[in-house]
DNA sequence: AATGAATGAGAGTTCATTCAT
DNA sequence: TATGAATGAACTCTCATTCAT
């Protein structure tokens, strides 16, 4: 009677946010396991425990869920970046910090990461994206881009220099997470480092 | 019955020879347009004109022939980096021969790379390889931890020195191939500098 | 509370009554469009704006929905032909008049009617029958059967007769449907002649 | 060795006769039993005691099944129909002639046709054609026509002639197949005498 | 060996129907 | 009573793989 809702809270909701929750999260497990491509729905729901036709209540196909994990993970690093690309810093501070945030997105989001190297690489297949990722990387791209072209770097060829970027991040970050214990500073400073001087600036930075 | 054989050259293992040629080209061409995931040993065997029993007597799986693709391809690659590996050569040296190989050896193999990239990218996926790709990285990988165990640079992190270094490779080399004319020079230089400099270097060594 | 109820009327009954008509008029708006066999129960209830539960507190399938729609069309039509049926004509005035209710009627209908014949015969599909037409065709045949009961026509196979006059009509008022203007009286003429005095009488009657 | 091969005799061939006559002959009952919208690929496939995945070698969909079971009876229809229309009869022989042929086919065909009544008329559904029928109805509307258009018969309405007739035929060809026995030359005696004579035609000709 | 039809598992998807709210 | 999400059977169709010829 008194009762000020804030959310929707009656049991239906409640289920509906948790089946959609359920679906998303079986979702990422899924396209980290095996590949967006070699997914399927079946899988997702499968590992849903919801009955074959619940999952079409919620998403429309394989590719909207990919959509709304994509959305998620945008979701969380764009602030991050916006707030780095806001300063006008310098390359190198902009770098660093963006190397950064984008590791430790990795590491927070590497126990479903790690699901899908299940020890050995056992397809040959395909370095796999999850979703976030996906959604990462064009983040990234479309930050360094604009830092390059606001002159705060040198303007060698901008849409190589962002590949080489995402290339170093990307590898680098996986190596990363396949160590233990997880060492994000280090892997910052020696990504951060390769951007910045390459080779050899190593022996200097890192060593 | 009177053929002398100097090889297997008999009609029986001619044509041998040749279905398993012709499974192999089939199976570039599909990967090429299709991706591996996507890709069927039925889409293979459509193309091949041969029975789709046929296939099972030359390879036993889709991942088979990819691996023998791979094979291929490694076997073609190989030889390049071995030359240059033996010659203890500086790491600049070895690295612009390297990448220059590689960014040739992927000029070469482009079209059906290119096959596979079908103009706005239509499904979300994947970075896809072609069987080939995933040998030559793996050869280059070698080659740069054995250079670094060998002194020939800086002692960092090898294994995150070899990452950073296909990083880049990877993704500059697919712009390379994005690009009209395709300019190998270019992507080598652009690839070695910022290896071997970082993006300090890239104002003096490439603009 | 203070109201007096002459009819069930209530707010209650009210809906109740109305949401049993809405699921009637989309059941017939989606049968026309879609045939019988291709229409679903989610069609008409999407149609209708109601929850898909509601249906079911008013008819337990798409059975059951066709059977009262076929009702509601026998309620219509039945009592003129009972009119007819009870004076005792003779049969040519009984079979013009009861054509002419028939071919009336169908125009009457025939928005949803057209609806359903959606130009160009896309499915190879069977001349479906709107469940009014069916609950008609049932009265009519009725209707022939007795008047050549009573002798009010010639005595040779009234099975076959009436056989053959619900032909005529089916099919003669199918393509009266189909022309523009609809011309009802010319389509009576023509199928009353037919059925009276068959080809031989068709150029003088109808000339 | 020395064998002539009037047709293809291996097993395999054979076989695959087999199959496609199955699938054609579980079609036919199938179509029959549930009508042409309702039946299922499955239903089909099931009666046949074939593999789901048989059908789709030798059709690719409920749709061609349909075509070739409708191009098979109009084979067998069509050249008596073309043989009538040569000879330009009047009007009477050449209705006779066609009622009759048309009659003898579906009495030929009934064993199927009956299997689609299924005692009680369980669905309420369509008047449904076999595949043979909906060809053989295109077949006689065309010899109509144009029997028509040659002026063999009286120019009233050529389309409502044509439907009328049809209409003729097919109901009370369906009431013929549903008497014991099945009496064919009555049933065409009584249909010719409708069509050409009307009703006032049925006492003298038919009693 | 090569063939290619048969197989049946399994994918995506839709639907009638139920039932907690 | 109305609601609408959950259910799971069933459908169409494709695929890898086998095996008689």
């Amino acid at each position: 009677m008194s009762q000020v809702a804030y959310l929707p809270v009656g049991k239906r909701e409640q289920t509906k946010v948790q089946n959609r929750q359920s679906i998303l999260d079986a979702a990422r497990e899924v396209f980290g396991e095996l590949g967006y491509e070699a997914a399927t729905v079946r899988d997702i729901i499968r590992r849903t425990g919801l009955a074959a036709g619940t999952f079409y209540n919620y998403y429309r196909s394989k590719e909207e869920v990919f959509a709304a994990l994509a959305d998620d993970g945008a979701r969380r690093f764009a602030p991050i970046l916006k707030g780095l690309r806001g300063k006008g810093e310098p390359l190198d501070v902009f770098v660093r910090a963006a190397i950064k945030a984008y590791f430790e997105f990795m590491a927070d989001e590497h126990e479903s990461w790690m699901a899908r190297r299940p020890a050995g690489e056992q397809h040959p297949h395909v370095q796999g994206e999850t979703p976030e990722m996906a959604a990462v990387f064009a983040e990234v791209k479309d930050a360094i881009e604009s830092a390059i072209a606001e002159g705060r770097g040198p303007a060698s060829d901008p849409e190589y220099m962002t590949a080489a970027c995402i290339g170093i991040a990307r590898e680098v970050g996986d190596k990363m997470l396949m160590r233990r214990p997880i060492d994000v500073p280090a892997a910052t400073a020696f990504a951060s480092a390769m951007i910045l001087d390459g080779l050899r600036g190593l022996s200097e930075d890192c060593a």
